[in-house]
DNA sequence: ATTGTGGCCTGCCCGC
DNA sequence: TGCGGGCAGGCCACAA
């Protein structure tokens, strides 16, 4: 599922969709389109239009839209996102192989939106479940420090200003963006800290670990390619045994997410 | 203001 | 073999 790592390949694929022009926008279904701005508003102010920049913020796609003096994209950002189950495809090529728990039944039927450029070229977010979006302007300042370069300062005080389960504020995209469940479990695990810890309850020591391991953490799931490809994701199941001391695993539910720990040596 | 809960949305998998 | 229910979770609306 797309956490931080698949959208930054996202990002990366989403380059060779820069600078081209975008003949037409379509939705594949109508709620796809997110925010004050219409789906047919947004289609009309994309025509015409190109890609001019792409950053990623958290988990959110945003690109800064380039368009002829005076056209109606002028100075607008667009932004996707994918939830759960969406990916990017630009020409027909996605950017990962393969989506975790997505089905990859080959199929244009979950073609959310569409950007048909006049050199031919597509960019499609195929997502099955309808759970991510497509946004004018959307508002990135609401998001918190991306999880990628947060400083030990900004998570520190992330961290100490509410007594909510530290899972919970972890995954709080106003106050850290890009981390979702898996990647939370994956990084609480390493950092030796029970999810359900309240957040302002975390020493210093445990606050200079966690912040160690968030961001070797994303790099390591960076370098593999997934959220999914964590240390802890093969015992993240009922039975699980936790890889590091070979403990049976416990399941609950933190901040309505389903949560796998190891007893023994998360506090 | 902060925190918690439920709903959206659909594919998949399990048990009957 | 088909079917129903439970589950997955990012995000948002809403309630306390």
């Amino acid at each position: 599922m797309p956490e931080l790592p698949e959208i930054e390949a996202y990002r990366g694929l989403a380059q060779r969709a820069l600078g081209r022009r975008i003949d037409a926008a379509t939705f594949g279904d109508p709620r796809f389109a997110r925010g004050e701005v219409s789906g047919p508003r947004l289609v009309r102010l994309l025509r015409g239009a190109t890609l001019r920049t792409v950053r990623r913020h958290g988990k959110l796609l945003v690109f800064d839209l380039d368009a002829p003096p005076g056209g109606p994209a002028a100075g607008h950002r667009l932004g996707l996102r994918f939830g759960m189950t969406g990916s990017l495809l630009v020409d027909g090529e996605a950017a990962l192989a393969r989506l975790v728990f997505a089905s990859d039944r080959p199929t244009t039927a979950w073609d959310r939106f569409v950007l048909r450029f006049s050199d031919g070229g597509t960019l499609v977010v195929r997502d099955p479940r309808l759970l991510g979006g497509v946004e004018l302007d959307p508002d990135e300042a609401a998001l918190g420090p991306d999880a990628l370069d947060i400083t030990a300062a900004q998570l520190r005080h992330a961290l100490e200003t509410s007594a909510v389960a530290v899972k919970t504020r972890l995954m709080d995209q106003r106050k850290v963006a890009g981390i979702g469940n898996l990647i939370a479990d994956e990084v609480l695990w390493r950092a030796s800290l029970a999810p359900q810890r309240r957040s302002s309850s975390l020493t210093t020591p445990d606050q200079r670990r966690l912040h160690h391991h968030l961001r070797a953490t994303l790099d390591d799931l960076l370098q593999r390619g997934g959220a999914h490809l964590g240390d802890l994701m093969p015992a993240r199941h009922p039975g699980g045994r936790c890889p590091r001391d070979g403990t049976e695993l416990r399941h609950s539910t933190v901040g309505g997410r389903s949560s796998w720990w190891c007893p023994r040596h998360q506090r």
